[in-house]
DNA sequence: CCCGTGATTTAT
DNA sequence: TAAATCACGGGG
């Protein structure tokens, strides 16, 4: 079996810079729901205090981070939130990109109705879970290979990646836990966004 | 600021 | 088996 190698085999770092200014597309009973990525941050594996698979765990949750790049890590947290991944490097490293939020631009009346609170468009696809919501992502996509499904991908709208001038690079968000790990400069986003989640 | 909410992980 | 945790979101 030869290696699989593919534009999310290369390290999570690399890859989360890449996936800003891409689009992720959904499609649900023939309909598109898409969106930009505008915020994104890299989970770095058995070092990073704040990976699922810091120190090497493997757990039934897990399981999808240690995939080759390309497929889906879908987790469900808090009782009640989906969070989104795409598993980066070759098989075992169990390392994966965050998706952060999107700025959505195709179906927003579908999310709008998958999203009832959300208020504003800004509201809609503006945070992990917001997205995985907003997109009707759920555990059902765990473990999907992205490269290819057709009900959950990538669209390359540049063929080239955002010059490093517009992106902005900060600590992770919400993983205070993880010490010295939560202040790395882990996350991406698009300089000026308004459509990424407000920090807390 | 606090709380819901329940699967998953970790401690006993 | 029991307890603690949690890569969050919404409402004050």
């Amino acid at each position: 079996m030869p290696a699989r190698f593919t534009a999310f085999s290369a390290d999570p770092i690399t890859v989360a810079r890449r996936l800003l200014g891409q689009r992720l597309v959904r499609v649900i009973n023939g309909q598109r729901l898409a969106g930009t990525i505008v915020e994104v941050e890299a989970y770095l594996g058995a070092d990073d205090a704040a990976a699922h698979t810091y120190r090497g765990r493997r757990t039934a949750r897990n399981a999808a981070m240690y995939l080759p790049g390309g497929h889906a890590y879908v987790y469900f947290t808090y009782g009640m939130h989906h969070c989104l991944n795409i598993v980066c490097g070759k098989a075992d490293e169990g390392v994966a990109v965050l998706l952060r939020a999107i700025h959505p631009t195709e179906g927003l009346k579908r999310m709008h109705r998958n999203r009832p609170s959300a208020k504003r468009e800004t509201d809609l696809c503006s945070g992990p879970a917001k997205l995985t919501q907003a997109l009707a992502i759920d555990r059902s996509l765990n473990e999907i290979d992205m490269c290819a499904s057709r009900s959950l991908f990538l669209e390359r709208l540049r063929s080239r990646a955002l010059p490093p001038s517009r992106i902005l690079c900060t600590r992770r968000i919400g993983v205070d836990y993880a010490q010295e790990w939560a202040d790395r400069p882990l996350r991406f986003l698009i300089k000026d966004t308004l459509w990424a989640s407000r920090g807390r």
